[in-house]
RNA sequence: GCGCCCGUAGCUCAGCUGGAUAGAGUGUCGGCCUCCGAAGCCGAAGGUCACAGGUUCGAAUCCUGUCGGGCGCGCCA
């Protein structure tokens, strides 16, 4: 199957929000591998269309800036700081061969007297084909390809620094290029569920489930990303995909049954794309809701949060919670060494078996795994008996959680299973005397160590040997 | 207006596809270190599962409605 997920445009870095969706795809990816399933991940880059020109746009003006030219930056442009460190790299690139003059631009409507005012998207539309003309179109693209892919690369790094790596990154271009846009609403029209109407052509979703209509092709000539984004569903599906999982923001579920209904016209089973919604994330530091946007910007990117809080925190705090549900991810809970913060007392749970074996081998012992497996009968503690209990029911939950696509059915698993062995630990001494009886417990502790390191790996989430004292400082 | 996701302890959330007295953490209060890591453990206290109907032997869970919150409804992506 293919697990798609994240996919977000390659025009800025990933935010706060985009966190959410990538630590539940990685982590779904990961329980579905380990119930049993092949399963690929892929990232759908839109690397085509208006976005892509503005971005280019964008980038195409700053640069001028730093070159000294005087221009007003657009309001409605990409104004990112992250820009000006890709501008920089552009300029390296090209050096003075990008340049023109001020006047060269055209300047907004609405500057002019008596004139209706221009809208902010019109604009910047004639400021694309006014930096087509002043680049020529192939100057254009290549000062627009080398700014996407940069933008895309710090996005495929950030995922990395979070443990989430790709089988393939899937660019939109791949599709236009093989005439795959053309070739899937071909075969819509084939089906009899296209009408040409206001100069553009429509498939008729309405019939299919949809509340309206939808445009393929503009009156312009130009796909619409809808039309595209059934050329890729058609695509994987061609590509010999039993099933299709997307992770979706949960803004996109207006977009669940138009998709739905071209791929019912072309003959794709129902079951066969399954739709996630993920839910908004917002931040809180104690109690204080924190401001998000770039503006008042405390924080915006994925990046600054899991700088602030670490990676493993950060994949756990966004997959601890059901996804249909909005949520509050806290920043002082995440960064605090304690009981209630479920990250630390997982880890912690697994670095104090680890202090076991240190303090096995201070006292000059040697754990025999066959002794203690002879000796397991004599385990008859009724903590002793649920912790075992608990440890078998692993396999089943991990599936469960994979077939309702539940992450965080598994961070509740292993939050309880710290909380047994952390009680277990407290009521019983394991280190005791009775060789067969000391191993018999070390088996014990050995195997809730390793369910928590597996389950802590398909969450993306780190198990330490040891809590080391760097991390026990408390945040400021 | 229509559609999607929700509403469980003061707060943040679980509740394993309908099963016994609804559970954790936090916050408040009280216990536990000559003993393997007290970053922990134990206990007290706290709920009309938003509300009203319905289905069922049985409902936080399923159905309908109301109220409240979030998000969406473009020839943008």
């Amino acid at each position: 199957m293919l697990v798609e997920f994240v996919s977000a445009n390659p025009t800025g870095p990933l935010h706060v929000g985009h966190g959410r969706g990538a630590a539940y795809g990685a982590s779904l990816a990961a329980m579905l591998k380990a119930a049993g399933y092949e399963v690929s991940c892929e990232y759908y880059v839109n690397d085509v269309g208006r976005q892509a020109d503005l971005l280019g746009l964008s980038g195409w003006l700053r640069y001028l800036q730093q070159r000294g030219v005087a221009l007003d930056f657009p309001e409605a442009a990409y104004r990112g700081d992250y820009l000006i460190e890709h501008t920089k790299a552009l300029d390296h690139e090209w050096g003075d061969a990008l340049l023109v003059a001020a006047d060269s631009l055209p300047t907004p409507v609405s500057a002019t007297v008596g004139a209706v005012p221009e809208s902010a998207d019109s604009y910047l539309d004639r400021l694309v084909v006014a930096a087509r003309e002043a680049l020529g179109a192939e100057r254009f693209a290549a000062v627009r390809d080398f700014l996407l892919e940069r933008v895309r690369g710090g996005i495929q790094r950030e995922l990395e620094a979070c443990g989430i790596h790709y089988d393939r990154w899937f660019c939109e271009r791949e599709l236009s290029v093989a005439g795959a846009v053309e070739g899937a609403v071909e075969r819509l029209r084939e089906a009899g569920a296209v009408e040409e109407r206001d100069g553009a052509l429509w498939f008729m979703a309405s019939r299919h489930g949809d509340d309206k209509d939808r445009v393929l092709r503009r009156s312009d000539g130009r796909f619409t990303y809808y039309a595209a984004d059934i050329a890729y569903h058609l695509d994987k599906f061609e590509r010999g995909y039993d099933l299709a999982v997307n992770v979706w923001g949960a803004d996109h579920h207006g977009y669940v049954a138009r998709l739905r209904a071209a791929l019912e016209v072309l003959g794709i089973e129902r079951s066969w794309l399954n739709i996630h919604l993920v839910q908004f994330v917002s931040l809180c530091r104690g109690g204080e809701q924190v401001q998000m946007s770039t503006r008042s910007g405390e924080f915006d990117t994925l990046e600054q949060l899991r700088t602030e809080v670490g990676s493993d925190a950060t994949r756990f705090f966004y997959v601890m919670r059901r996804v249909d549900q909005a949520t509050s991810f806290d920043l002082q809970l995440a960064c605090s060494n304690s009981r209630d913060n479920p990250v630390y007392y997982i880890q912690y749970a697994h670095a104090r078996v680890c202090s076991l074996d240190r303090e096995l081998a201070k006292r000059g012992l040697v754990h025999d795994r066959q002794r203690g497996l002879a000796a397991v009968a004599q385990l008859t503690e009724v903590d002793e008996k649920t912790l075992a209990q608990r440890l078998a029911e692993y396999p089943e939950r991990v599936a469960r959680a994979a077939a309702q696509a539940q992450p965080h059915e598994l961070a509740t698993y292993l939050r309880e299973l710290a909380g047994m062995f952390h009680t277990y630990y407290h009521r019983r001494q394991l280190l005791v005397d009775d060789d067969a009886l000391r191993d018999a417990r070390l088996c014990l502790a050995y195997a809730v160590r390793q369910v928590l390191a597996n389950g802590c790996g398909l969450l993306g989430v780190g198990v330490p040997e040891r809590m080391d004292s760097a991390q026990l400082e408390p945040e400021p």
